[in-house]
RNA sequence: GCCCUCGUGGCUCAGGUGGUAGAGCACUUCUUUGGUAAAGAAGAGGUCAUGAGUUCAAGUCUCAUCGAGGGCUCCA
């Protein structure tokens, strides 16, 4: 961390100190719970004797500035134990955490620390006192007062958990002068403008229906095209690579998923069960099962078969709770875009190697370079299988394959799936939070519960190992995403419409569609706008669209057998021949280039 | 699911302290046939998310339900 990330923490830290007071100065009683700073501001948690609302947070921040303008110094001291549980002794939430420092854990989930504390340090700045690591400002005066504001309210549960109770979060944040915080603002006022569902809709992309239900978006020709393509090329790319594509259809036996495990572990996400007599069926919430199941109709396999890769386009339907539903980035029905890959444990290796490159070549391909990689480990404790050895065994082979290939990740316990661990690739949407794209599993488990078998070379039958894979998650939330990358201005071989030819009067109407049929003819997607408006508006709307070429006919273009080529971006070509504008068009489709020409 | 906020014609939004709805864009029709980011005119379109309640009277107040947004939790 650099320096100037370094004080920027501290300024934040201090500020929610700042608002810690604030808040306990307004609302006596109210117990504290954290207040960490975070990317790009600071937040802190309160049980507050009454339920805040944003109406609140202009009072609160007035009385911030009045702390401020107090000078009042940070002071640091160290406490026993003991004297900490005196000192905190009508805060709760404090108490609790001088307690967890004293087991030995730290932080707001209680990892491990080296050792047992046995002091802890607190810092005070006027009548304020808080159990705190540090650091600060040397005072108060030191949090410039115009860059700072209070954002928004939300409730939070103590230490991260359900079970705990809730707190009121306020989030804040503060920049070391004005000029940034108004530019701060200003990016997220330019990050809102190309969120997917905003753009979604002004593209006429996607739309979401009370009448067919929340989480259940609805694809209009121009999104649907896009979902095609997208899968098209997976599919293309997945052939390529040596994946077989299988289809298993929308419903399972509810037993199959107790026999697997995910009843288990996931029923909560599930939809209802639909009941046929003694029979309960489930919308498929996941393929393994179906694809496993597949795996042993199809006969005795020998090892000679392996790997076995089984693809699927499935559209998945999972019971998310209401509150966790958002955009296309998190939907009840998604189409993922699933791989199981039947494998020898000496094959984990390779086929992990095979499925990085080709998640590698795709996220490339649409430019996506801003992600990071998780592995994702078993926590101490959930719903993990119990089988260490078999743990070990997945996780060294994960590791093993991912520093073979050079990966770039960091560890995060506790993220793994039930029947092992897993390398997620993790993106950010334009308002910074994070989604899980494509994903390498690796399970030792699921295999051996639904009776997989292969024959080995010494003839005893044994259990494969499979490797979960999903190339760009699901189609929905890869779209979400890759609307918010490219502020919905497509590359030209995923543009819903690629040209659109704008006759200049109703005399060029002919050869507009003739230059369209041209066109289509040559596989492009193109439209001709026919309406009664001039040309200017009509430029202006297919810009607004984010039409990649615009092609102007009038008696000049006629006359030539050519088209006068504008790009979305406003560069004027000028007229060029149509067998030139095809050649070109041509080129950037086939390399799926993002460029225009 | 939990905390907070919001829900007015297809879209973007107006509608102080309650008295039965407005604008721009889009749409339809007409005029205009215009050379690179919005031509002009007329017209049609809303039981103000839904359901109760308070009131002589509710888009405007109360409650519930549904949906959306921000956050928390969860994510095979």
């Amino acid at each position: 961390m650099d320096d100037q990330a370094k004080s920027l923490l501290s300024l934040r830290h201090s500020a929610a100190h700042i608002l810690a007071q604030a808040v306990l100065e307004l609302f006596p009683g109210t117990k504290l719970g954290f207040g960490p700073a975070i990317a790009d501001g600071f937040y802190y948690d309160f049980q507050l004797p009454r339920a805040l609302s944003p109406d609140d947070l202009p009072a609160i921040e007035a009385r911030m500035r009045a702390i401020i303008a107090g000078k009042h110094p940070f002071t640091r001291e160290e406490l026993s134990i003991d004297a900490a549980r005196a000192q905190f002794a009508d805060q709760p939430f404090k108490l609790d955490q001088v307690e967890a420092l004293a087991r030995g854990e730290m932080g707001e989930h209680g990892e491990a620390a080296a050792q047992p504390a046995a002091r802890v340090s607190i810092y005070a700045h006027d009548q304020f006192v808080d159990l705190c690591r540090g650091p600060h400002v040397a005072n108060t005066g030191a949090v410039p007062a115009s860059a700072l504001k209070l954002l928004s309210i939300a409730g939070a549960y103590w230490r991260g958990s359900e079970k705990n109770p809730q707190l009121t979060r306020v989030y804040g944040t503060v920049w070391q002068s004005k000029q940034e915080l108004d530019e701060y603002l200003w990016r997220l006022e330019e990050a809102k403008k190309r969120d997917h569902r905003k753009l979604g809709q002004q593209l006429g992309l996607f739309y979401f229906s009370d009448e067919v239900g929340p989480g259940l978006p609805l694809f209009a020709p121009k999104g649907e095209i896009v979902r095609y393509l997208m899968e098209d090329y997976v599919r293309e790319t997945q052939t390529r690579y040596g994946y077989q594509h299988v289809w298993t259809g929308h419903m399972v036996k509810e037993d199959l998923y107790k026999k697997s495990g995910h009843y288990d572990n996931y029923i909560d996400a599930m939809f209802p069960p639909m009941v046929d007599e003694e029979v309960v069926y489930r919308l498929k919430p996941m393929n393994c099962p179906s694809h496993m199941t597949l795996y042993n109709e199809i006969g005795k396999h020998s090892y000679r078969d392996l790997p076995l890769r089984f693809a699927e386009f499935a559209t998945l339907y999972r019971y998310e709770k209401r509150g966790e539903l958002t955009g296309l980035t998190r939907v009840r029905a998604l189409t993922q875009d699933d791989c199981h890959v039947f494998c020898t444990e000496d094959q984990i290796e390779s086929e992990f190697t095979l499925a990085l490159k080709l998640v590698r070549e795709v996220l490339n391909t649409y430019n996506f370079t801003d992600y990071k990689v998780r592995l994702s480990l078993r926590g101490d404790q959930g719903k993990y299988v119990k089988d260490d050895e078999k743990w070990d065994k997945a996780t060294k082979a994960l590791k093993s394959a991912m520093d073979a290939n050079g990966v770039d990740y960091f560890v995060a316990e506790g993220e793994a799936a039930f029947y092992g661990p897993k390398a997620d690739f993790i993106a950010k949407d334009v308002l910074g939070r994070e989604w899980q794209l494509s994903t390498i599993q690796v399970d030792f488990i699921q295999p051996a519960r639904l009776g997989c078998e292969y024959i080995a070379e010494d003839g005893t039958p044994r259990t494969p190992v499979l490797i979960h894979r999903a190339v760009t998650g699901s189609t929905e939330r890869f779209l979400g995403v890759l609307i918010e990358q490219f502020a919905g201005a497509f590359p030209v071989w995923l543009a819903p419409v690629q040209a659109l030819i704008v006759p200049i009067a109703d005399r060029h109407n002919e050869y507009a569609q003739y230059v369209a049929a041209q066109l289509r003819e040559q596989k492009f997607r193109v439209e001709v706008d026919a309406r009664n408006e001039r040309m200017n508006a009509k430029i202006r709307d297919a810009t607004l669209q984010k039409i990649p070429y615009i092609l102007v006919v009038g008696d000049k273009e006629e006359a030539a057998q050519a088209a006068a080529v504008r790009l979305r971006t406003g560069e004027d070509l000028k007229a060029m021949p149509l067998e030139q504008f095809i050649a070109m068009a041509r080129r950037v489709v086939d390399a799926k280039s993002l460029e225009l020409k």
